[in-house]
DNA sequence: CATGCGGCCTGGCAGC
DNA sequence: TGCTGCCAGGCCGCAT
């Protein structure tokens, strides 16, 4: 589920929420998500108060008193949503941050592959999250930076640009979106891409994005913001989960392959 | 080192 | 209706 614009819509959408609020407690009923065993992390976050809450990557930070960090990983299928009154949980609810003013926070993930991880010190240290590329809507994430980059490497362009040491935030949906944009074939080996192409890319991978935190993120099936709103881009998009349909650029029909075990969407009419 | 693939999990859906 | 197989937004570790 989860790509960048997901994420931030998450993030933005806690942060007014959970800001200034004490950390009561916290319930874990599923322990193989959380790489601490529940009494520690209990221990370790009770009686903090939540400072701030900001993205790296597909993590989400909450950032709390005495410099620790609480690190959330929504893997594919993880949900993070706020209620105000206490519900009756269901199934997959697999752990649950109780505030003090009252309120909870609670992370859902039918398929478990999301991760609950605590940094104390800078987060951005912690080893999750430590080898990371650059943000993709940072100056970081550059033409030179991509095309220097690619250099000598075969790897199909989107392997690359979803591979987390090349730029963050990119998954299958956007990387599919972006180089349809920018006209880029998905399998061509990065190395083989101009540094002109490689300037489209960015600007579309940067467009892409953008246009999707806005439309609040996509939502396929399950996806939705912590309020338990969906995204609205999913109507948006140009080539992902649309095999056999018209191009809505060219009026060709859109492909579906396999790149990397990973399924990739793209028109042969606008893409080269 | 770079690359490609299987595995981790569960649920939903198409096809029989 | 019910079963089977396949697919799914991510990422890690292993074999080549």
């Amino acid at each position: 589920m989860p790509e960048l614009p997901e994420v931030e819509t998450i993030c933005r959408g806690i942060t007014p929420l959970i800001v200034g609020l004490s950390i009561a407690g916290i319930i874990i009923r599923e322990p193989r998500l959380c790489v601490l065993i529940p009494a520690d992390l209990s221990a370790s976050l009770h009686g903090r108060t939540v400072l701030a809450v900001s993205r790296r990557a597909k993590y989400l930070l909450i950032h709390c008193s005495g410099d620790c960090t609480l690190l959330i990983h929504l893997g594919m299928s993880g949900t993070l949503r706020f209620f105000a009154e206490p519900l009756s949980c269901e199934r997959h609810d697999h752990v649950e941050i109780i505030f003090d003013q009252g309120g909870r926070l609670r992370f859902r993930d039918p398929r478990r592959f999301g991760a609950i991880l605590l940094s104390h010190g800078d987060p951005l240290a912690h080893p999750a999250l430590a080898g990371l590329g650059p943000e993709p809507l940072s100056d970081e994430f550059t033409t030179d930076y991509l095309y220097r980059r690619s250099r000598q490497r075969t790897v199909a362009v989107k392997s690359f640009l979803m591979d987390q040491k090349t730029v963050v935030g990119v998954g299958n949906i956007y990387a599919s979106e972006a180089l349809h944009a920018a006209g880029i074939v998905p399998w061509r080996p990065c190395g083989t891409i101009s540094r002109r192409r490689y300037a489209l890319l960015v600007k579309e991978v940067r467009a892409v994005l953008l246009h999707a935190i806005e439309a609040g993120g996509t939502t396929l099936r399950d996806f939705q913001s912590a309020a338990g709103k969906p995204g609205y881009f999913a109507q948006e998009l140009m080539v992902y989960g649309r095999a056999g349909d018209q191009c809505r650029k060219c009026g060709g029909e859109i492909q579906n392959i396999r790149i990397g075990g990973r399924s990739s969407f793209y028109c042969s009419g606008c893409q080269s």
